[in-house]
DNA sequence: CATGAATGAGAATTCATTCAT
DNA sequence: CATGAATGAATTCTCATTCAT
């Protein structure tokens, strides 16, 4: 029934980024979004279903998007290593880039309910697999160790990068993200012992 | 105003627990915490400030405990592998001890609004220290690598634990959060890279 | 301005009676009857002034119809005793023969607002023209008795068969109606006391 | 959960009906309801547990009242006849004293939703009871036709007093009801038709 | 004549908090 | 200290109607 595209699809979307990146998840109601996207509240009905669709469709068309971004530039390098490496720089590198969609996916939209965050999870999905064929890759190769559970490595990896970025909003996007880059990559490729 | 401490105090913070658990963050009315704690609706307000401090005081005193079993547990051994192994099994043994403990703070409360969200960030603080200092040692006995950024360290180690706790609740506990003690802890100290 | 002939005038009422003997007088929106009688919402607005005008015309149309055709059957017999036993078969039959337009006329529209009740109640003073005159051609003929109010006698007939038509409805017309007309007829015209 | 009894449940009802009658029932905003029972909005979700229940109550206090009072008055008479005219009196009589309630029963509840008109008819049950058990008696008494069913009897008591009751109203009570005693009570007793 | 996307006013209900007892 | 009945602000969603095409 709701139209799933459209100039004003989009527009309601972009509206709620900025809406909830300004007021805070529980103060965006459907009103502000609608003035924000310049149209009428009704209209925001037949384009979603309900408030909890607009946010639904905001992560999944966003975290759809980080995914195909980030492929992109992976697929430009051969190495394991320099796939890694440009997975965290461009996993950092878009949130640097668009501070509302970081407080937004970081913050806000994980006040939301279990429902919610339920299809959340699973727009996820196309980027966990993203980093699991990474990690996939590596094995086979030889660059990564290998007998290690290829889901808890991507685990692994996702939650460094995950809590990076979290820790980043919360500190309100005072430092560079882009200078971890270097360190966190070295954390996750070499671990935290040193070998004598 | 409010006494923060006594029998109902405890009874009303294990009433949250409880309900938070079984009804969700957004289905869990005070009435409902108060009917589960054996009081009534206004004697919640004796003991806390308002809706809010009780989450935020739930979260203080269980954090509270949790960093404090981690120390006792990590004090009894000497090298800083040792106590870094120490630390990934106590995390997820306490959690694994206690369900409704880990769906309340994994989950539930993360659905609560900004404020709360920060304080609670406040309350986690004795723990990350606890982590710190654990890295600061090892790097000391020259067993950790130097020249990294021990908050970033720090920030790692957590972020691991956090989601890989978080992904067993979502996966509603179906597994053994224990098993996973061991491959953490070989990611953790040796990286994602194999050395030839 | 709403113009109320043409194929579509007709196709929209006979939506609206399907329609709304479906799903229920407030579950009946505009779109609705539009898509069953495959035209736009706004060609609606072509044919009638506004929703409210839709039933008002529905009941106008077909109580005129009804009372044309139990005219027409009430016309072929003579003696005011036939003529009774005919109006109240025509009553009976019509709707045992049109399970929507009883649904509609009987429940469903009765949850109407007032002007629309009202109006409504216009579309019948052709029928109880009908009884009325039914009633002085009894009591002219020394059938019926006299000294009592034409438009109580009326009532009281009207009032009979609408409550039972009424009854039938809200009993899913489960029974035969057409079974009641013979002892109704007894009880109109012989009355509840046995005379010895 | 909502309380059924108590002062301010009583007032709510008694809010009810004047609001009802006064605004009609698609004007009658909760809201509306609370201020005239001088109650805050939430109070009314302490004795009911929607806007539907309020009336669906009210319709069954009001009733229950009501064959009740036509209950002590027809015991008070011995002949079948005689009851049946206290019947009629009391019916008209109640509604004369009481024009609000006259208005929301017989014009303004019928407006509701199907499923209050369903449970509106519970309430009438009792009512229609009493109705049927004056005509038991009058049947077996010998004052009464036999060998015609007792419950269409009933519904052609009813519905001459309904019919009556809610003419009257439409005709905004502007002549006087009990007037009406009288000859209904003839034209019941003795039907349509004279006989030589 | 016909369309259907867009409009925006309007209302029921929840629930944290208070305060008289 | 403890109670719990009462409060009332705050918000999502529906749907009759319009009007540019």
């Amino acid at each position: 029934m709701a139209k799933k595209t459209g100039e004003k699809f989009e527009a309601i979307l972009d509206a709620a980024v900025k809406v909830i990146a300004q007021n805070g998840y529980h103060n965006s109601q459907v009103t502000k979004i609608a003035r924000e996207a310049r149209v009428a509240d009704g209209t925001i009905y037949l384009y979603f279903e309900n408030k909890d669709d607009i946010l639904v469709s905001l992560f999944h068309t966003r975290m759809d998007e980080f995914a195909t971004k980030v492929k992109q530039k992976i697929d430009l390098v051969d190495t394991p290593e320099e796939k890694l490496y440009q997975l965290i720089y461009m996993h950092f590198k878009i949130f640097a880039l668009d501070h509302n969609l970081a407080i937004v996916t970081q913050i806000e939209i994980r006040q939301s309910n279990r429902r919610i965050r339920n299809d959340i999870g699973k727009s996820l999905k196309k980027y966990h697999r993203l980093i699991e064929e990474l990690v996939e890759f590596g094995v086979q190769k030889g660059k990564f160790h290998d007998g290690i559970d290829v889901r808890l490595m991507r685990q692994m990896i996702f939650g460094i990068l995950d809590e990076t970025v979290s820790s980043w909003v919360m500190k309100d996007m005072k430092y560079d993200l882009l200078e971890l880059v270097d360190p966190i990559y070295f954390l996750i490729a070499n671990g935290i012992e040193r070998k004598s």
